[in-house]
DNA sequence: TTACGTTTAAAACAGCTGTTTACCAGCTCG
DNA sequence: CGAGCTGGTAAACAGCTGTTTTAAACGTAA
């Protein structure tokens, strides 16, 4: 059996690496070792350890982006200049989320990897991630305004966040999550079985009644 | 006026690098050199860094349990047997979480330590939380689930958690998002303003219909 | 074959990491 | 007085970090 390629020996090895124990807390010479490369290599085929980081997230954003943009052409066809419905965009989401890294059995290092990407404050991945693939989240977020018409511009802002910290949060967690849900609920969950959970509590976030106007400090824009 | 302790001044610098950077990119070095104090005082006084970093934590986790747990106890006083609403026992919380670092001004440090600690998927940190923690959150779960007797059990800890994940992802993430919010809608937002926009959301994804039983409207990979 | 660009290998690089050591100032108490 | 303690300091420690350098092996084309 040839071995793959030394790139994706690189990055197989890294993106699982990463995911368990962070970027800052795996060094090169982790990766390379356990990859079986030469140390030199990686600073060879990527510049730095940031691009090669950049490379893993690339390597799951590039085609998601690509499916998801794709899937919205379809929806926008099927229904031809008609509103889409806020549950068949956020199934869609869904579905392309999970069909990308099916290929390598990977979602959870993926959602990981997500996780772990909003949670570096600042830095050059955030920056990255932005530049990159700004553009499918503007076009999705415009596709949810139109499907709720009657929420407010930062309110529907707010709430897209809300439910995409509930989603990152839980499926970035999941392992740790899965073994006490496990432990105390003798119910073992997989993905598939948390994303039906999931969606009725995020639709019902979604449609949830506005707040009452601000008391304690000045009314938000009307 | 003097100077604040040693103690103090390290963990006061500490807590604000840790949330602004994470804890592998903070050295020792960085935080007794803004701190004006000797490296060697850290290990002196604490121990080790995973030390310090417990103790960043403690120091709010501590007077945070002390208070919540006051808080319960008048709640369970006041309904005197009676089922105290689900509403109640989240605006609790939230005043809770509110009130505590209010001191130090310093609620968007609590909210980012907090992220960080969950993204940390392994390691001491969630041992030690869990460890001297965990009591106060299951006496807060075991009041949810006398308010919410209608949920199956697993189907309760994981909205807990989903709900969770919004609050903290949202709050630890929120200069960013700020940012983006008062850039693209002119609008700024307070961390009280965001409790408000969060209440009704919340609310809504704890009563959120029941999943349909292991529907399959997913495709079937992985 | 020679020649060439590509890929791997091992070693060295300077710099930073957490931690420990040895030492000193100032204090209290016998 | 000196012993003993506490808090603070500078220097050194061994080890790991990302990156670069040097050398060798490789496949392919002339």
């Amino acid at each position: 059996m040839a071995q793959p390629d030394t790139v994706t020996r690189i990055l197989d090895t890294a993106e699982v690496l990463f995911a368990e124990r962070g970027f800052a807390e795996t060094s090169l010479r982790n990766i390379t070792s356990k990859a079986k490369v030469n140390l030199a290599a990686v600073n060879y085929h990527f510049g730095s350890k940031k691009a090669l980081i950049q490379a893993v997230f690339a390597r799951y954003l590039d085609p998601f982006t690509e499916r998801f943009h794709a899937a919205l052409d379809a929806l926008e066809a099927e229904y031809a200049g008609r509103v889409i419905p806020l549950e068949v965009l956020l199934e869609t989401m869904a579905k392309t989320v999970l069909d990308v890294p099916a290929e390598r059995n990977s979602l959870k290092v993926f959602m990981r990897l997500l996780g772990l990407a909003y949670s570096q404050a600042q830095g050059h991945l955030r920056r990255y991630i932005q530049d990159h693939y700004g553009s499918v989240f503007s076009r999705f977020t415009d596709l949810v305004r139109q499907a709720t018409p009657e929420l407010p511009e930062a309110e529907r802002f707010w709430r897209l966040h809300f439910v995409l910290g509930t989603v990152i949060f839980t499926l970035s967690g999941l392992d740790a999550l899965r073994d006490i849900a496990e432990k105390d609920y003798g119910e073992h969950v997989s993905v598939r079985d948390l994303i039906r959970r999931l969606r009725p509590v995020v639709v019902a976030a979604m449609n949830a009644p506005l707040p009452d106007p601000a008391s304690d400090s000045l009314p938000a824009a009307v």
